[in-house]
RNA sequence: GGGCCGUUAACUCAGUUGGUAGAGUACUGGAUUUUUAAUCCAGGAGUCGCGAGUUCGAAUCUCGCACGGCCUACCA
């Protein structure tokens, strides 16, 4: 630490300023307007000649002897201040002010010469001093690692990104208002969890000493949220971070925001209409506008969304029908198409992976792919009319999965026999099978009325909206290794 | 997990065939009372990611490691 000669020059100046009792690190400062307020109101303000007082970060110091301009930026915006030698009170220990410094201010609004509103400063204040320099003013902090271990020097460097944390905030409010407006419950269930469910991923272990056994951070929220349907709410949603045990690259991060919701008396297709619904109400209250523009592609979001059933669109493709076929009929088939898959995968997973890599990337206008394979939604009940199908649809924009949704299975028999079934997949190798989870099945018992259930991955959808390349650089604090 | 690329001053980046480590910004000192990427003059600042090796000599070549980026695979 202050190890730099930059960095010590930064000691020398708050060792000056203690000398003369000025408090490097005060308590409070009343500030009369927000910078952008103060340019709003200019008019007024610079006519009254009314004192105001502001307070932010100096970004940039320019000394011209016996007057000095300078840039202060708080989260509204920036704004030149101008010091003069005979009238700002204490201008001689300007010289003490370093660039990333907070600082308050006292003085009237005026114009320079080149119509740069101005505050001609009469009174300043050290309110926080900056050991450390800031990156530099031009091409600010590029390096990718820095701006995602060091984030507040990214916000205060690149503009852009208060932007993405901006959008992101009101993404998720809208979410809310949206969810509030439908009468839908917020709720908030365990992250710690003494077993895991709801979704087929690895969790993550951790050690509870009270009780002297392994928990899991929680994969979904899935369970819990049915558990109160069954209690009687008919409209729940819970909004918060799932964790899952896998790998990293630009869609995922171990720990990810997912909201999910149940809807008592419903099924897919009404969480289709609310997954459309939602969507327009983001589009219209974030964009002003019902299409986005993503990846230099623009993505129409109008009424009524593509549905493409799973099996008929592979066939389509393939010329190949998979429904009811063989376990080694598809391994052999999905080798043909150049689709390699583990030795164990199950044959939904088979042909999960023949959908994700033929069908998959070339979906970029909002699609639902509706009615999936059963063995890799034991939660989901059957379809209609076809007992070898699911009733279950994902949301695809631009090639990604943003969700997932079933008519949700209420059946308690048939909900042993899925968990079963899961047993013996996870036996025969395919570890990511979901648990039997007793407790589950007794709340089932007790019985759940026709349900639909519908999670959204709230990191992807503000990818979306951002027009993000990665998953980081809409997380404010992304994993990266330690 | 695999492939390619990267890591040099606080920041953004150059660095030729292996021969004393460079620029701009930032910083320090001086000049400058309407500048705004201020300007002018002078100056300081480096574990060249880490560790080995080759060599008289390594930022540069070789190997290993760490971290990052992109692609790819996995993670339904």
């Amino acid at each position: 630490m202050f190890d730099t000669e930059q960095e010590r020059n930064r000691i020398k100046n708050l060792e000056a300023l203690k000398k003369q009792n000025i408090d490097p690190y005060p308590y409070k400062f009343s500030i009369t307007h927000t910078i952008k307020e103060t340019r709003e109101k200019f008019d007024s303000l610079s006519s009254g000649k009314t004192k105001v007082k502001i307070a932010g970060r100096l970004m940039a110091i320019r000394l011209h002897g016996k007057s000095t301009f300078a840039n202060i930026e708080d989260e509204t915006g920036k704004i030149q201040l101008y010091f003069k030698k005979d009238s700002s009170l204490n201008y001689d220990i300007l010289k003490l002010f370093d660039t990333g410094d907070i600082v308050g201010c006292e003085g009237t609004l005026f114009k320079t010469r080149t119509e740069e509103i101005t505050i001609f400063v009469d009174t300043f204040n050290m309110l926080a001093k900056s050991l450390h320099p800031l990156p530099e003013k031009w091409h600010g902090l590029q390096d990718k690692e820095k701006r995602y271990r060091e984030r507040e020097l990214d916000l205060i460097m690149n503009p852009e990104v208060k932007e993405i944390f901006l959008m992101r905030s009101k993404i998720i409010s809208e979410i809310r208002n949206f969810l509030d407006k439908k009468e839908f419950i917020e709720v908030e269930t365990p992250v710690l969890q003494a077993l895991y469910g709801g979704a087929f991923a690895t969790p993550f272990e951790t050690y509870y000493k009270a009780l002297d056994r392994n928990f899991y951070l929680r994969i979904s929220d899935e369970l819990y949220l049915k558990k109160l349907i069954i209690g009687g709410f008919h409209k729940v949603y819970e909004l918060g971070k799932d964790f899952r045990n896998e790998g990293l690259d630009r869609f995922h991060n171990p720990e990810f925001t997912f909201m999910e919701l149940y809807e008592a008396y419903s099924d897919y297709n009404d969480m289709m209409t609310i997954v459309e619904k939602l969507f327009e109400h983001l589009l219209k209250e974030i964009k002003g506008s019902n299409t986005l523009e993503f990846e230099g592609k623009k993505i129409n979001f109008k009424r009524p969304w593509k549905r493409i059933p799973f099996f008929k669109t592979i066939q389509e493709k393939t010329g190949i029908d998979f429904i009811g076929k063989e376990r080694k009929e598809i391994f052999e088939s999905a080798k043909s198409l150049g689709i390699e898959v583990e030795k164990q995968a199950t044959t939904g997973k088979i042909l999960e992976a023949i959908f994700s890599k033929i069908i998959q990337p070339d979906i970029i206008e909002p699609t639902f792919v509706i009615d999936y394979p059963k063995d890799i939604s034991p939660l989901a009940k059957s379809k209609r009319g076809n007992d070898k199908l699911v009733e279950r649809f994902e949301p695809i924009i631009s090639g990604m999965e943003i969700g997932n949704a079933f008519s949700e299975l209420n059946d308690p028999i048939e909900q042993l026999a899925r968990f079963k079934l899961q047993q013996k997949l996870r036996d025969k190798g395919a570890f990511e099978s979901q648990p039997l989870d007793e407790s589950f099945l007794a709340s089932l018992e007790i019985g759940m009325p026709p349900t639909g259930g519908l999670g959204l991955g709230i990191d992807r959808i503000v990818m979306l909206f951002t027009n993000s390349a990665s998953i980081r650089d809409i997380i404010l604090f992304p994993q990266l290794r330690t």
